[in-house]
DNA sequence: GCGAAAATCAAACAAACGTTTGAATGAATT
DNA sequence: AATTCATTCAAACGTTTGTTTGATTTTCGC
């Protein structure tokens, strides 16, 4: 049995995903939980400290497991291969889905909440960005760092995609998420690869 | 001076993107738009209708012009190359414009609104998107077309990012939204003709 | 076992929500 | 000028919201 705290995170994990932060009563967070109305305010002070708490606790081990991996990559060759470094990004996310649905929160996250969290989220997540960028500039040396911003900005785009529907418009098979970051990471690969285009130019 | 009807859905769309759907109150839409409260159930009948309404009347217009733009590219050549067939998608997003944040609202809507409108939503763009993946595949005729969809999925993601957020992480200088779509085209053409990695295949 | 601290509980709070009502307007038709 | 119809309006509807209160129960060190 676990705690009442994790009870209500859990719920209130289950249901911002369905429906979203604001469209979630704290109500139907404890009545899922099987807690009362008021622990909600006892253990975390608000609905907005819920929701911080949510976050940061599935969050940060992702973004650590992530810069953990890059310096490990850093130790070993100082201009590590864009795949590697890409899959430091990725499979951190993948792996630390032992709570299946992770994924869903963060696209869910990312969209809605209030200005607060999504500065907290900005922060922790700008610190993980500026150190992949710094990798990935190394290993495109030609490539003018703002195009490499803008691509970053793709790569990320297509993640939150991957990671909020489930599958794409009209495809048949399922498959698991190691598999979607897969074909994510060779068309993020190739995208980040091209020639430069410098920014202003027409084609 | 526009009508009440105009009004509201003017003053909605703003407190959509600012705020999201569920946050946002009939009130406050009212208020700002110089309208009173009952008017919005006079003109649309309730909170969704208003949405309904908003949505159709913003994202209809730039499905039938991809589809336009499709039509006329196929009409001068069986296979069009893939930077036409790109532009076709992307660019009547950037011109319809006119009203500036159109793309925000897009990016908000995509994410938080009730079932309803999200299937209304999937299923005029499922039209478009399938039109668009058969202009594709012709222009891809090594590519699996489980792979296609992928790929195809990851740049909706990369175009729903650019439209969310106005600038990368990072980033230093400002552009214009055409700028942005010329670095995602050539983003998404080096991942589109990216070799085959076959579903399920370890690299 | 006792007392203090932590946790749970039912109940109530004021405020805000979407929606409805019915009367007061305005313009257009006859 | 009278009638009609679409529109606007202030006010209230019943619910639901996040939050607070104060009493009650549980837990744990002594």
């Amino acid at each position: 049995m676990s705690s009442t705290q994790d009870c209500l995170l859990d719920a209130a994990e289950a249901l911002f995903i369905e429906n979203g932060y604001s469209a979630t009563s704290l109500r139907s967070i404890a009545d899922r939980a099987g807690a009362n109305l008021a622990a909600a305010h006892y253990h975390f002070g608000s609905k907005q400290g819920l929701l911080a708490t949510l976050v940061h606790r599935r969050l940060t081990p992702i973004n650590q497991a992530r810069l953990k991996a890059l310096d490990e990559l850093a130790a070993n060759d100082s201009t590590p291969d864009i795949r590697s470094v890409l899959g430091a990004f990725l499979y951190p996310v993948a792996e630390s889905a032992d709570v299946k649905n992770l994924p869903a929160l963060i696209g869910r996250i990312h969209s809605e909440p209030p200005a607060v969290i999504k500065e907290m989220l900005e922060k922790e997540f700008g610190e993980v960005a500026s150190h992949f960028i710094a990798a990935l500039a190394k290993s495109l040396p030609d490539l003018p760092l703002e195009e490499l911003h803008w691509r970053f900005h793709f790569v990320i785009g297509a993640m939150l995609q991957t990671l909020t529907m489930p599958e794409p418009l009209g495809a048949q098979q399922q498959v698991s998420l190691d598999v979607k970051f897969e074909q994510l990471i060779n068309f993020a690969i190739a995208g980040l690869t091209s020639p430069s285009l410098p920014i202003g130019d027409k084609a």
